[in-house]
Formats: C-alpha cells, sequence, structure tokens
DNA sequence: GTCAATATTAATTTAATGTTAACCACAATT
DNA sequence: AATTGTGGTTAACATTAAATTAATATTGAC
C-alpha cells in the first residue's frame, strides 16, 4: 500500500495527528482535514485513494460529506471508511447508504484500522497508468488529451468519459452509468448513445466498446 | 449481487436460518454448513463467493476453517467474512491475519452485515483463478482469458459459461441450466446447444463436455 | 440397427444500439 | 433586447448483433 495517498478528517486534534503519524509511518502520503468543507476541497485537491472521515464534523457532517463526494464521478471510486463514536445502527446504516466502504466505531483501535485500510487498498483495482488508447484524463481543466493535444470537452461527456475510465475494461452497466452521471434525473435511453457516440466521433470508435445487453468499456 | 453464492457457517440454528432466509431473499444463492469440516466440505463443492464464518464452531474454530480454506488457490479471492461475539482485539487481529475480509461482532444487525456484504461482493473484480484448460472468467468485463488472450463474448454465453465454470467437472443438468440462465423464459431445446457450440467454436470442442441424457459439464 | 438425444447449419426473429436531425434552454455576443 | 452558439435531450428511424428456432444430420446407448 505504500505510496497510495489517505486523507484523513477529523476535528479532535490528538486523533488527527495520530492517525496521520501512523500512516505516514507506513508509507502512504497523508493529507489531513478538520471539517468538512476542508475536506471536500483537500480530496478534490489530492484525489486520495482512501478517505477516512469521522461522522461528527463542527460544519457538515461525514455522511453529507461523503454524499458530495460520491455524486462526483471522480470519487465513485475512492475508499470512504467511516469512524464514528456513535454506537447506533441508524448512524452507520445511513453510511453505508451514502455510499461507505466500511464503518470504524471509536475508540479507534489503531491495529485494527490500519489492517482495515490494508485490506481494502490492497483490494482497489490499479488506476492504470498511461492507457493504450494515448487518451489521458485532466479532471481540473475538463479537457482530454490524446497523444498529447488536449481537447476541452462538454460537462457531460467528461462526466461518462471519466466514469469508464476510472476502470478500464470494466463494463459499466447502463443503470450503472445512469445513476452515476446523471444520478436522480431521469433521461431517455438514447441520451447515453448519443453521447457515446459523440465521444467516439472525437477520440475514435474503437477507444469505447459496446456489449450488447450490458453496457460500455474503456479500452483503457 | 444477484446470483452470486454465498456459504453462511454458524452452529446455532437459529441464526443460521434467519441469515439464509434474509440473503436468499436478496436473490443470492446460498448454502449452508454447521461446523468447520462440514463448511469447508461445502465450499468445495459449491464455490462461494463470499463465506460468513462463525469464530466458535463445535469442532475447529474459524480461524483455522479460514487458514485452511486460504491454502487451497481455488480459495485464494473467496470473500470471508468473520462473525464472532467475541468483542476482544486479538480475536479480530487474528481474523484479519488468518485472511479475513472483514469481521463483524455479535450481535449481528442484519441491516449493516447485508450492507457490507453487497458493498464486498460488488467491489471484487474476481481475478479469477487460472484454470488447467488456460480459460479464465472477468466477470466485470464480460470476457474470457485463454491463454493471456482475452475475448468478450456474447451476455448469454457468457452467463452459460460462468455457470458451467462455477463448479468445474460438475455436470449441470439440461434443467438446471435452464433455470439458472433462462430463468422464467421459456426457450426450445436446442438453443441450448446452439449457445454450446458457439462457446465450443471460440474456445476448442474440448472445454465442454457432454454428457448424453443428462447435460455439460466444464473441465476445469 | 434403432431411436432418442445432441450437433450443426442456416434462416429468422427480437432486442438493443446507432444515427440523424430537431428542439429547447441557456450562455455568450453584438 | 435580439441574435447566435453550445450543450443536452428526445424522437423517429435504420442498423446490427444476439438470441432463438427450425430443419436436417449425426451420434451413441441400448
Amino acid at each position: 500500500m505504500e505510496g497510495k495517498k489517505i486523507l484523513i478528517v477529523d476535528d479532535e486534534e490528538d486523533i488527527l495527528e495520530m492517525l496521520a503519524y501512523n500512516f505516514n509511518k507506513e508509507g502512504l502520503r497523508v493529507s489531513k482535514a478538520a471539517n468538512g468543507a476542508e475536506a471536500i476541497e483537500t480530496a478534490e485537491k489530492t484525489r486520495p485513494d482512501i478517505i477516512l472521515l469521522d461522522v461528527m464534523l463542527p460544519d457538515m457532517d461525514g455522511i453529507s460529506v461523503c454524499e458530495t463526494l460520491r455524486k462526483k464521478p471522480a470519487f465513485k471510486n475512492t475508499l470512504i471508511l467511516f469512524l464514528s463514536a456513535r454506537g447506533e445502527d441508524y448512524s452507520q446504516v445511513a453510511g453505508y447508504n451514502a455510499g461507505a466502504d466500511d464503518y470504524i466505531v471509536k475508540p479507534i483501535r489503531i491495529k485494527i484500522l490500519m489492517h482495515k485500510v490494508k485490506v481494502l487498498l490492497d483490494r482497489v483495482a490499479v488506476p492504470a497508468a498511461e492507457s493504450l488508447t494515448g487518451i489521458s484524463i485532466n479532471p481540473e481543466r475538463f479537457s482530454i488529451s490524446m497523444n498529447g493535444k488536449e481537447t476541452i470537452i462538454p460537462k457531460k461527456e467528461f462526466e461518462l468519459l471519466s466514469l469508464l475510465m476510472s476502470v478500464p475494461h470494466k463494463v459499466f452497466r447502463r443503470e450503472e452509468i445512469l445513476n452515476d452521471v446523471w444520478g436522480d434525473t431521469y433521461i431517455g435511453d438514447r441520451t447515453i448513445d448519443v453521447h457515446i457516440r459523440k465521444l467516439r466521433e472525437k477520440f475514435g470508435s474503437d477507444v469505447i466498446q459496446t456489449v450488447k445487453g450490458v453496457g460500455y468499456k474503456f479500452m483503457g
């Protein structure tokens, strides 16, 4: 798990430092945040592989932070692990509903926590370096580079391509695409196709492959 | 997570039944075991995707069961989730060391447990055990790899081959195949043959063997 | 050798996706 | 304010891959 990035969010200075110290010692690149707004901002900036998120924060609660992040395609596959003092069920369930990958009840047993983080990080697919297609993505600029040439593409196209590229070769089901790119707004079936078509127009018809009856995949 | 296989191991009849009922309702294919020996035997037979394993069993403890399974290549990537009444750290750490993917402390909150199982099952990109035939299956990609070459195959063919490969060497009766792959939709007898043929065309005629009057088997 | 089961092949049907153009909302430009 | 441009969605229709069936040949158990 060396070299992976972790973001730790907790308003208690002591805990924050203790965790940061331990994970840093394990070779992770640690960033920190003490409240929800800061957490989202830092997450955008550092793109961590995993986020430890305290449920109770001074400004907004961790659940909301998690939900906010999960809406962005970039954080679709980021691991999020809740830390909480509350033992109540509803909180845990709410956490999982918000898209958590795990839930740890305080007081934190550092060994167990590190184990969980390790297990989770090990499982995550490696983000795949430069792709064979010569296509790479620039999240800050909403742009795509293809063999060095940079193209700015519309938001929806960008989100769709980001999603597909997040796990090259994985087949994303239409349903999954709808959820991740369009969320709650309901759109017709053909809308996805049209966006796929536009992407193929721009980057070649080989980069996205159709799996009939299932969905689409990016050919890393 | 529909269609995935779960093995539940617990010596308490009530808990076993309760869990089986709930997971069955969610569309998982459930098998059960009440002790360690039975657990290993059933695991071999059904090749579950995930195992819920009580730490305390009448014959051997769950940790040993887990270690035993993890030694076999077939279970290298099977998810194993411990259930335990003990709250002590050492037990949890021992669990993780034995190769557990998660650890739940009783009393079981069914909602939380189901969430964990769901998250785990969703995330796993089964790297697929290499078989003797050199054929392996990539569920995420809807593809089959044969000696390193990857082929995307149509949905029905994929489902059929997945089924046969789920328990190599087991003869699947036509009736069973109909149920698992086609569910409620009724199709003629020849349809199965045709799909088998297409698979043989793609991967060689040796990989699937006919057992006349009964069904087909994958030659793991 | 007979007969039922399966293999094979091609033809057909079905369902999913591709394509195009039109439309609307909204932002940018003059 | 009117005009133009851009992005997003939809609808109608075309196209294609996949699934199924149907017809015929072959196989293997008895």
